[in-house]
DNA sequence: TTCATATTTGTAATGATTACATTTTTATAT
DNA sequence: ATATAAAAATGTAATCATTACAAATATGAA
C-alpha cells in the first residue's frame, strides 16, 4: 500500500500548486476540493463533489463547496460548465475544449475538436470582448447508442 | 393605426405558421408566446416572456408559459440556450448560432461566426450522436465596454 | 498570548422550475 | 345543439440548486 500513498500525496501536491499558481491560498477543504477536481475528470457538480468529500471530511459544509468552487472559477483554477440546464457542472481542465451532454445518461464527455483551437481566447468578436468560450454539444453517448437500440432512426 | 393593425396580424400569422410547421397546434397561449419570440430576438426568459404576456393577457399561467417553451423546444420550434447559469433563455432562431453573453449587462447577443457553419447538426463526433450544438461566448459587450472604462486593462 | 483577518460552518432565504390536481377549452359524436 | 372525451391551461404547492448571512473557527502577524 505504500504506492497507494504516495500517489495520493502526489496528488494533493498537483492539488495544492494548481492552487497557488492561481492565486489561491490553499487549505483543507480547498486542496480537497481541488484535488476532487483532478482526479476525478467526470466534470462534477457541486453537489456531487459535497457528497463525495464529506464522508472522509464530515464537517466539510455544502456553503463552502459552491464558495470554493465559485473561487476557482474566477480565479481561472477551474471552469464551470452551464451545458445543463439543472445544475453547473466543474471542470479543472481551464483548457478550451468541447462537451458532449448524453440527454440519456446524464454524463458529460470531453471532445477534442482540433477545429475549435484555431480560435483564440482573449479577444475581440464584434466588438465584444470575450472572456469565455464554451462548446456544448448535446445527444446520445456511445455507450447509450450501444445499448438501447431505441431511436435509432436518426442515423 | 391601420399599418400597426396589419403588422400585427402578419406577425400572428408568421407565429401560427412556425407553430403549424412544427406540428403543434396553435391556440392563444402558445401563439402569443411565439409571436413574442419572433418580435423579439432577445433571448427571454421564461419570466420575462410571462410577466410581458400578462398584460394583456392576465390569466396566463406562468406554468403554461413554462410547459409551451417547453414545447417549443422539444417540437424544433424554438431553442434553449443555457449560456446563463441561472435561467434558460429561448430562441425562436433554431438556425445553429453562436451567443454572447455580457456578464456586466446581461444581455445575450447573436454572433455570426461564419467557421462555426461548416460543422454540420445530427452527426457523430467520436461516437456519440450529436442533437443540438451550442456555442456560448462570455464577457463584456461592446456597449458596457464603451460606457464604464474600469476594468479595459484586457485589452 | 492577542488581535485582526481569512476561512469555514450551519441555517435560513431565494428563485427558477416542476408536479399535480382542477378548471377551461376544443373537438367529436350523437 | 348537446353530450362526451381529450387536450390545454390554470393556480398552488413542492422541489431543489444556489446564495445570503451571521456565528464559529482557524490562521498569522505583532
Ligand atoms: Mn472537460
Ligand atoms: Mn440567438
Ligand atoms: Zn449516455
Ligand atoms: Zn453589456
Amino acid at each position: 500500500m505504500k504506492k497507494d500513498q504516495s500517489k495520493r500525496l502526489q496528488q494533493q501536491i498537483d492539488a495544492i500548486n494548481s492552487l497557488v499558481l492561481h492565486q489561491i491560498k490553499p487549505s483543507m477543504q480547498r486542496i480537497a476540493i481541488m484535488d476532487y477536481l483532478i482526479t476525478h475528470r467526470t466534470h462534477p457538480s457541486a453537489d456531487e463533489i459535497y457528497e463525495k468529500l464529506s464522508i472522509g471530511m464530515p464537517t466539510l459544509s455544502k456553503t463552502t463547496v459552491y464558495n470554493t468552487l465559485k473561487l476557482f472559477a474566477s480565479n481561472g483554477a477551474a471552469q464551470m460548465i452551464t451545458i445543463d440546464e439543472h445544475q453547473v457542472n466543474f471542470d479543472a481542465d481551464t483548457s478550451t475544449h468541447a462537451h458532449f451532454l448524453c440527454k440519456q445518461c446524464g454524463k458529460i464527455y470531453d471532445l477534442s475538436l482540433p477545429e475549435l483551437a484555431t480560435m483564440p481566447d482573449m479577444q475581440k468578436i464584434e466588438g465584444h470582448l470575450v472572456k469565455e468560450i464554451s462548446y456544448f454539444y448535446k445527444g446520445i453517448c456511445k455507450d447509450c447508442l450501444a445499448k438501447g437500440t431505441k431511436d435509432s432512426n436518426t442515423n
